[in-house]
DNA sequence: GCATAAATTTAGTCTTCCCTAATATAAATA
DNA sequence: TATTTATATTAGGGAAGACTAAATTTATGC
């Protein structure tokens, strides 16, 4: 049985990893909320024989073997598949699943993660977008670009929300744009200041520091609904 | 913010408290699978001015006072709405929900108790019958006797099973004696060794030794349906 | 009523998981 | 390359929450 200190940090070093291949101390120190020292002792434990759950070289920076990446997604799995649950069958808000997940994902059984499951049906993301890993340990690579990197004159989807804080969600959801929402990219304001899109017939201008937080894939005619 | 470990303490003197105003050291250490030195240390912090949840009397016991009976119920009522949840809304057995809440009720918010409790519509009783507390720390006082209590040629209904050793719920509920079920005492057999009972135009025995873990309510014809 | 048994508390220890302060290493720059 | 700066690690410490062993208090039996 893993600790809930354990087990979110293989989770977020699963997170930091997709950016490059080592992750960082105080990356993961800065995520967690925790001191750079902090970080270094307990991942030197995770390393240790008795956990075997990641790699470490000092001052290089620490990343999953194959028993913390299988690990990681399970966490993940758990997360995620509350995360649909809750807004799904309780009415939870998209900005709020994530808290309320975090704290869930650590203490829910093997047998309840299937009968959520079950009830979701055939759930393959959850409300941000993420794919949700299934119970054999594969998750779905997106194809997808940030919004910040989309051209001008370009038709859209939403792919992924990818952030956790609940303003920018809501700011997100007064526009419309959750996973699965079509526009297109009018134009690119100087500096990235920010950006003018067509959503619904509207007209909406999405502020500049949001944009590397969605993600969104070419939407050519053929796709288009 | 009470840590997991006080709530546990918390809600089992509670439990033990209706069995006699003080609590014994050794009471909650058996609860909680402790050993009584570790209940004794812990308990003096709760009655510390920090915490003020109960009071305690060296050599004699603790109680709660109107601090830790309000945060007590609280807790209970977290679990139960949990439990009923668990298993009208995911179908999770009756013998299982109990382990599972458990965990539970420590992480879930104020606001997904609230969405918990307004999906299950007007809830008053957990699947073993236990009387759900209410938001303002109400809970119902119910009118029962051990079914180990009653007499000869009685008509009863299950009001509340308390126990929660899955093997012992699961043999209740392969006689059929959930909560809300209707039998006729035909005989006591000699010692308390086992009882006969007519449920459903079934003649059935139940082990003397689970006779104390019912609770039952007298039904007089008019009552009966 | 006194001796023994049972229950409780005290004292000291251990693990987990976080911290700060000091030190060591790596990276960046002049 | 030497020096400065940023990053990481080591060393030591503290709170929470459990433990064992020893001492103390209360209950019980003769």
């Amino acid at each position: 049985m893993l600790s809930q200190a354990v087990e979110n940090f293989i989770k977020n070093i699963y997170d930091l990893q997709s950016e490059g291949s080592w992750v960082s101390t105080s990356a993961l120190a800065e995520r967690l909320g925790q001191k750079p020292a902090s970080v270094t002792n307990m991942i030197q434990k995770l390393a240790k024989d008795d956990a075997r759950l990641v790699e470490y070289m000092p001052y290089k920076g620490v990343r999953l073997n194959a028993m913390g990446h299988k690990v990681s997604l399970e966490i993940i799995r758990h997360h995620r598949l509350l995360e649909l649950y809750l807004a799904q069958a309780l009415g939870v808000p998209w900005d709020q699943v994530h808290e309320e997940a975090e704290k869930l994902e650590h203490v829910i059984s093997e047998d309840l993660e299937d009968r959520i499951a079950a009830a979701l049906g055939d759930a393959r993301r959850d409300p941000h977008g993420s794919p949700i890993p299934t119970k054999d340990g594969r998750i779905e690579k997106l194809d997808m670009l940030p919004l910040s990197d989309i051209p001008e004159n370009t038709v859209v989807r939403v792919v992924e929300v990818y952030d956790h804080d609940p303003p920018l969600l809501r700011y997100f959801g007064e526009l419309g744009l959750y996973p699965g929402a079509e526009f297109t990219v009018i134009e690119r304001e100087e500096f990235g200041s920010s950006l003018r899109i067509l959503l619904d017939g509207k007209e909406l201008r999405v502020g500049g520091k949001a944009l590397p937080h969605i993600s969104v894939c070419f939407l050519d005619q053929a796709e288009k609904s």
